[in-house]
DNA sequence: AATACTCGCAACCGCTTTTTC
DNA sequence: AGAAAAAGCGGTTGCGAGTAT
């Protein structure tokens, strides 16, 4: 840990090699979060220098964003939220801090960390590459429909139901009980669009539902969307506008789907 | 109970972009 | 206008906790 701590290796332009570096102490943050509620959360270099920290500027930053700054969520990353990356990662790719800018209180290295373990996991146990064409198919084909499924089925929706917006269309089918909609199941949903020629939509969604062609000497099985990190009794971001416009968005880009 | 392994996440690094002087 | 400094960003690393053997 002391190595850790005062890595004397440091950039040749941190003259002070009293540097420290490696995990904040209660100390350090109590005099970080004092100083910037006096002086503010901008020059960084300055604030490191007069606080007494023998932090450099950029990790007093860093952990002023990502730790200390007051509105700052903590948790697991709800189900909306999820959707939220999925959709706005396919909108953006590794925009993580832009994608940040409609998670209000999660950090671009939050989501970010989020993608790696949790997204690029099922990337892998689908033995797929985060970046292919296939993977993307299956993130919009059948996890985000899943999701919404299960968004939809845990709350009443804050918002007026689309279905009194527009008209009913393939790829739906109305839930008259909740006036929303339930989406088919991933098993059901037949791709029109083309994917890789060695291997297609349908076989990886076979992965998915069945489990089938999983490596059996994985022994975990295959990952179904509760292993994703969320927390279902954590719902308290429906009633953010960003989430339900990306819904609505989704709703009609999923009706360019069809029935088997 | 001990050891090995896996996973999540905080924090670092290097590069790029923006701001300041 | 240009150089230097600061801020921002995305990729990567490695610690510590939890789990499997």
């Amino acid at each position: 840990m002391e190595n850790y701590e005062q890595n004397l290796n440091s950039p040749a332009h941190e003259e002070d090699s009293d540097v420290r570096k490696g995990p904040w102490t209660e100390e350090e943050d109590a005099i970080l979060v004092n100083f910037v509620s006096i002086h503010g959360d901008a020059r960084w270099n300055h604030i490191a220098r007069s606080s007494g920290l023998k932090r450099t500027g950029k990790s007093c930053r860093l952990r002023w964003l990502n730790y200390l700054r007051p509105d700052v969520r903590r948790g697991n990353i709800t189900l909306e939220e999820q959707f939220m990356i999925l959709k706005l990662h396919s909108l953006w790719g590794n925009r993580w801090s832009k994608i940040a800018q409609y998670l209000p209180g999660r950090t671009d290295n939050e989501i970010k960390n989020y993608w790696r373990t949790r997204v690029q996991k099922q990337a892998k146990h689908l033995r797929c590459d985060v970046n292919s064409n296939l993977f993307k198919e299956t993130m919009k084909n059948v996890w985000m429909p899943r999701l919404m499924e299960r968004i939809n089925a845990q709350t009443p929706s804050p918002r007026q139901p689309i279905d009194k917006q527009t008209p009913v269309e393939p790829g739906f089918v109305l839930n008259p009980d909740q006036h929303r909609h339930q989406f088919v199941q991933a098993s059901e949903l037949c791709a029109t669009s083309s994917t890789s020629p060695a291997e297609t939509l349908s076989d990886v969604q076979d992965r998915v539902v069945n489990g089938s062609g999983y490596d059996p000497a994985g022994q975990t099985g295959f990952l179904e969307l509760n292993d994703w990190g969320c927390d279902d009794g954590d719902n308290m971001w429906t009633d953010d506008e960003s989430f339900w416009f990306l819904r609505d968005q989704f709703c009609h880009e999923t009706t360019s789907f069809s029935y088997n």
